[in-house]
DNA sequence: CTCTTGACGCCGG
DNA sequence: TCCGGCGCCAAGA
């Protein structure tokens, strides 16, 4: 074996494991917001934040439920908040009067809550 | 090394 | 409720 570990997953990819693992857990029609999956992996892994949550999704979120991500005001990902919605609705997510943005604290979701 | 950028978040007006 | 500003953290130019 000339160097450490040819199957040695670098630390990077690591962490965008840990967050589309998370994603991917998120239940139809539940969703988590950046900050709270930022602190989940960062309990765990110890570093990062909301914003290498977005990085991650933003460069490989194209494999998981990305809509059940949002911000901190129930809106959809920047850029993509019209497909969002579509999607929403098919999962009948709850939303605000509006329709605009997700009802967090009836849709909120978190690990633990299913645990 | 510095400056800019980004699927973010909180606060004040 | 909408808008602007600042903080945050890592990656890229």
């Amino acid at each position: 074996m000339p160097s450490y570990s040819a199957t040695m997953t670098c630390m990077d990819d690591e962490y965008a494991e840990a967050v589309l693992q998370i994603v991917e857990s998120i239940p139809p029609g539940r969703v988590m917001t950046y900050g709270a999956i930022a602190d989940v992996v960062g309990a765990s892994l110890g570093r990062g934040g909301p914003r290498q949550v977005g990085s991650v999704m933003s460069h490989d979120g194209g494999g998981v439920p990305w809509w059940r991500v949002v911000r901190a005001d129930g809106r959809g990902a920047r850029g993509h908040e019209i497909r969002a919605r579509e999607l929403w609705l098919a999962e009948v997510t709850p939303l605000h009067p509006d329709g605009d943005r997700v009802d967090l604290r009836r849709a909120a979701w978190s690990p633990e809550h299913a645990g």
